[in-house]
RNA sequence: GGGAGCUUAGCUCAGUUGGGAGAGCAUCUGCCUUACAAGCAGGGGGUCAUAGGUUCGAGCCCUAUAGCUCCCACCA
């Protein structure tokens, strides 16, 4: 034995030690090279908190494989790996472990202080996700490596920051914003979680100033806001209420007086059809507000408790107050009624608290202006959102587009380029802090205190990575990129801002397609979570299966944009067939004793079997070629795993044993040159999927002088397409399979050899059965081939069976049981009833005739002339044997 | 309120221009055949959610219905 392939496929083994080489060998480098084509993915940053979990290692393998083949394919593949600083998720961490370890809050640090906290923080824990990542078998460009905050990312948010500021597209405002109490900061609307929650409706009273007998009755789901009531609102058309429009009435317990207002707003179908009006804590109050020129009045603080607004109530939180206050308007008999109600509450998408309108001033993305470039993009399909249906989501949530708000009342992030003089409230918005104010020259000046949303940097990082806002060879050689993989729930929070950010910079699409998939779910269909412990940590799978299974499993049985739940079956089944491809490997190097024979004498001496599986090789790589430019990774997984399976293991490796252990030259020469020369195919087809298996395999070959990673992809080839002997080969292979089913199904043991006859049905079938003979010793048991005319020299005790025309009898003497042989015939004859009932059913459908294409048409004749024949036989047979 | 996805073998899921229903696992039968028992060979199992429609022909296209899942939405 020639090889030193270890005899047992341990990942263990090899994974890290590739990996290694990988990075030692600079593979994954990606250089501006004229010569070549691009081929860029932009890389989600996994959050510097994260820990690795299965949609990362879905996402990310979706990209390897991407990556890995069209690097293969012969373009300068860049994958550029990176982390996001990921601002209210560090910055709830940073808070955490200082007080769990100093005991202190942040302000008793000290911004200043806490910023070097947060970084030490990111230094610890930011590279271990990293280092997961690698675990994977990404081929990422390590040397390319950038992080949301690091220089260059920060001069680009800066800069894109002010070019929008300076073309009115940011601006600061005072404006109902969403504000979480529990992480006291604004969010923006798709970072509010939208819940369904059981509350009440309060019908309360409030009478009216003129009159304290008579009263207006509001019904409200939130009665602590009532201390900021400022008029009651109903349709100018409404009936009911036209004529007290203009009157006053007072705020229960409040004692304000506020009036009664028409607006559009109000519809009359609903609860009352009035409504209190409270800007300061409802964004429609708020707008109605604004047209009536109300004043805004806040009843409560920052941190959710009630302010002095709320009189005796006041420090009381919101819920508190609600009950509290409720049972007062009760006590003093304005309450009428409650009705219970599912009512839909925003919460904040980080804590899960409820979420509080509030005014403030904060800064905002003009988005109207932004919006028409992105969806223009997508219907011209510059860029084209896979699978097409979230094409559709993409496009309605643009049309609904509301300015974003992107301050945050947090330290951890990039801090907002703006700055304030004290003296005279002049503001600047520039790159460097001022040295004086452009106004009045004062030095007191000072930043604005708030950072930037998290996805604001994240919107820029295809081209942030790459050197803007520099003019670098990395930008122009690799940009536009080409494509962007990511999960459905983020479309909106990172998708679109990325697409927006690069229209308004370049005016081109940051990317040709966006390939979108689902989640991965836990075996009962769960989203995977924390909170429910049903994660499943892909750095144990890899440690008790290996990175490539884990691979496999998640590129298989997927389809593009749908969920997948994590199956232990199939990971095993994917373990499985790396054990197979291994054993297979093994195989074929245990028989490569000796020098290879040249490839212009094997192509002379090729026999049907070599012609077979190298025309079905070809096959095999372009349909799988074909599923990867379609993006149906795991159709081509599936495609590859069939062949390599079936048709390599199952049938070439056993067709050519005999030639193998023969002693015949050349015909044993040609066999070697051949089963190297397809699994070199199948290890190339695989990498992508499974690149440390193929790579180690790789590695023990014959004349392979450069890695795996590095070879080229197979191409497919007309000259190396031999559907004749395809053909020939199926029949035999059809032969082979009939004679297992007698044998198995009359119970003849394996060790019993057999002698076969056959009656061919022409003159074709009588070469493929002479030339193919040998195959029926080993794959069938047959001790002796005999080819006959007719029935006459077949004897009683047989059993039978019949392949098109060709019918194949096996003499079984003493182990011939009449009864089951009679019934594995009526087996099949049943079979074919069915068949040519159908296919009888079309041919005499005059319509079919008429309309169906030719070829459809002569197909089906052609199977009612071959299943005829077939039953002919089988009848003929049963009727013999039934004498 | 609007939208999307799903419903195919016991289980988990594939099935992309409409032309004889597939895989893995499970199950049954027989095999330690010198690459592989993480294996080999053979078998059983599905009116493709329901009802209509288009078509010579529908798992696939159209309409409606039901159930499940998800997303969006400023409905007191």
């Amino acid at each position: 034995m020639s090889t030193n392939i270890p005899s047992r496929y341990n990942p263990k083994e090899f994974e890290d030690k590739i990996y290694k080489i990988w990075l030692d060998e600079n593979c994954f480098r990606a250089e501006i090279n004229k010569d070549k084509k691009p081929f860029t993915i932009v890389m989600p940053p996994p959050n510097i908190t994260g820990q690795l979990h299965m949609g990362h290692a879905l996402d990310q393998t979706l990209q390897d494989v991407l990556i890995r083949w069209k690097r293969m394919m012969g373009y300068e593949a860049l994958w550029l790996p990176g982390s996001d600083h990921a601002s209210i998720a560090t910055e709830v961490k940073v808070v955490e472990r200082l007080k769990k370890e100093e005991g202190k809050s942040k302000e008793d640090i000290g911004r200043e202080e806490f910023l070097n906290r947060a970084w030490k923080w990111k230094e610890e824990f930011g590279g271990r996700i990293v280092e997961q990542v690698k675990k994977l078998g990404n081929s990422c460009d390590w040397s390319r490596e950038r992080f949301t905050m690091d220089e260059g990312c920060n001069e680009a948010v800066t800069e894109f920051f002010i070019r929008l500021y300076e073309k009115g597209l940011i601006y600061k405002g005072k404006r109902i914003i969403n504000w979480c109490p529990d992480c006291h900061t604004t969010l923006s609307d798709i970072e509010v979680e939208h819940e369904d929650t059981a509350g009440k409706y309060y019908y309360v009273k409030y009478p009216f100033a003129d009159n304290k007998d008579e009263y207006f009755i509001i019904a409200t789901t939130r009665p602590e806001t009532i201390f900021g009531d400022v008029a009651i609102a109903a349709h100018p058309d409404d009936e009911r209420y036209k004529h007290l429009i203009g009157r006053k009435v007072i705020v229960p317990l409040v004692g304000r007086e506020i009036p009664i207002i028409a607006d559009e707003y109000p519809d009359m179908e609903k609860g009352t059809g009035a409504l209190k009006i409270t800007p300061a804590h409802d964004p429609n109050d708020f707008e109605i507000g604004l047209r009536h020129n109300l004043e805004q009045i806040s009843c409560m603080n920052e941190d959710g408790t009630m302010n002095e607004v709320a009189g005796k109530f006041e420090g009381m939180n919101r819920f508190e107050c609600r009950e509290a206050f409720v049972k007062d308007l009760e006590d003093n008999g304005y309450m009428i009624k409650t009705e219970n109600t599912d009512h839909n509450v925003g919460t904040c998408y980080r804590c899960h608290n409820i979420i509080e309108p509030r005014i403030s001033d904060q800064w905002f993305v003009n988005m109207k202006p932004l919006a028409g470039p992105a969806l223009k993009v997508v219907a011209d399909k510059e860029m084209q959102l896979v699978p097409d249906r979230f094409t559709k989501i993409y496009n309605h949530w643009l049309e609904n587009i509301r300015d974003w708000c992107i301050s945050r009342q947090l330290w951890w992030g990039h801090r907002i380029p703006a700055y304030y003089c004290q003296d005279c409230n002049e503001m600047m918005v520039q790159k460097d802090d001022p040295p004086k104010c452009n106004k009045c020259g004062s030095t007191n000046i000072i930043q604005d205190e708030d950072v930037l949303d998290t996805w604001f940097s994240s919107g820029l990082w295809p081209f942030s990575t790459l050197g803007w806002p520099h003019e670098t060879e990395d930008l122009k050689y690799f940009y536009p990129t080409d494509v962007l993989v990511t999960g459905y729930d983020i479309i909106f929070f990172w998708v679109i801002r990325m697409v927006f950010s690069a229209l308004e910079i370049t005016g081109e699409s940051p990317f040709k397609y966006t390939f979108i998939h689902g989640l991965v779910r836990d075996a009962e269909g769960r989203k995977m979570s924390k909170s429910l412990g049903n994660g499943i940590d892909p750095l144990d799978v890899i440690d008790n299966y290996g990175a490539d299974a884990l691979r496999f499993m998640l590129m298989t049985g997927i389809s593009p944009g749908n969920d997948t739940r994590f199956n232990y079956d199939r990971l095993e089944a994917s373990r499985n067939f790396a054990n197979k491809l291994w054993n297979a490997s093994r195989f074929v190097l245990m028989n490569l004793d000796g020098e290879l024979t040249d490839k212009e004498t094997a192509k002379k001496n090729y026999k049907a079997e070599d012609k077979w599986i190298i025309s079905r090789a070809n096959k095999a790589a372009k349909e799988a070629t074909e599923y990867l430019e379609k993006f149906e990774l795991g159709m081509a997984a599936q495609r590859v795993y069939d062949f390599i399976w079936n048709e390599y293991c199952d049938w070439y490796i056993e067709i050519v044993k005999p030639r193998l252990y023969g002693a015949d030259g050349d015909d044993k020469d040609t066999a070697k040159f051949v089963l190297i020369k397809i699994l070199k195919d199948m290890l190339k087809l695989l990498h992508p999927f499974m690149p440390f298996i193929t790579e180690e395999i790789w590695s023990y070959l014959p004349d392979t002088i450069s890695r795996l990673i590095r070879a080229n992809w197979p191409k497919y080839m007309e000259e190396e397409i031999f559907e004749e002997a395809e053909e020939n080969i199926e029949f035999i292979m059809e032969a082979v399979r009939s004679i297992r089913n007698i044998r198995a199904e009359m119970n003849v043991l394996p060790s019993r050899k057999a002698r076969a006859i056959f009656i061919p049905s022409d003159t074709e079938a009588r070469t493929f059965i002479e030339s193919g003979a040998k195959y029926f010793s080993t794959l069938a048991n047959i001790s002796e081939v005999k080819i006959v005319n007719n029935k006459n020299e077949i004897g009683e005790d047989t059993a039978s069976s019949v392949i098109d025309g060709t019918e194949i009898y096996l003499p079984l003497a003493d182990l011939i049981d009449y009864e089951k042989e009679i019934e594995r015939l009526e087996k099949e004859k049943a079979r074919l009833e069915g068949e040519l009932k159908r296919v009888n059913g079309k041919l005499s459908n005059e319509r079919f005739m008429s309309k169906a294409p030719e070829n459809v048409v002569n197909e089906e004749k052609e199977k009612l002339q071959k299943y005829q024949l077939m039953m002919e036989k089988v009848i003929e047979r049963l009727e013999q044997m039934q004498k």
